[in-house]
DNA sequence: GCATTTTATGTCTTATAAGCTATAAAATGT
DNA sequence: ACATTTTATAGCTTATAAGACATAAAATGC
């Protein structure tokens, strides 16, 4: 999907979306890494204050990785080229 | 550069990396989203215990964004298709 | 070299994450 | 509808983040 996250509640939303897209449950996907079920509701949830250790943890365990890019452009209009 | 993220450290390299870029202080990037100077530094550093809450103010102080995507395949042999 | 800016480190306080465990609530499958 | 699995909540404990502030150490510019 390579949405664009701003936000810890987006962030929440992909990581859970992988996750299911995967049809891991949330004991499994913490448990290979250990963490508790918990903890990875709260993430997915949005918590903002969930560590960076614990999302990495997580990343591992879906095997995905992160990238940081420029801020989307405002408004990209669908070609044209008008002004 | 468009780098994998796999850590915090390495999330901390990026961030610094971006915010030198622009030539910022800590204590100019952290002020515009009200985060302290030793703060910053430690999110640069790579501490592992940064919160979610803190990483998104920093990178909207910065214009970034965070993408998720699977993690790289191990090798890509430059061009060749041997196999 | 020295003055200035920037980054790192340290202390004290307050707030809260995460582990653990239990359980409630919701979703899923048959 | 019911049993089973999954996710959300909650309490308790321990560890530590971040703010505020001070200051040391490093880097930058002249």
């Amino acid at each position: 999907m390579m949405q664009k996250i701003l936000s810890p509640e987006g962030l929440g939303a992909a990581l859970r979306s992988e996750r299911k897209k995967r049809k891991l449950s949330q004991t499994a996907v913490g448990k290979a890494v250990g963490i508790d079920q918990p903890t990875v509701s709260k993430v997915e949830k949005g918590n903002p204050g969930t560590e960076l250790g614990t999302l990495f943890r997580l990343l591992a365990a879906l095997e995905l990785e992160l990238v940081i890019q420029p801020r989307q452009k405002p408004a990209k209009d669908t070609k044209g080229d008008i002004w």
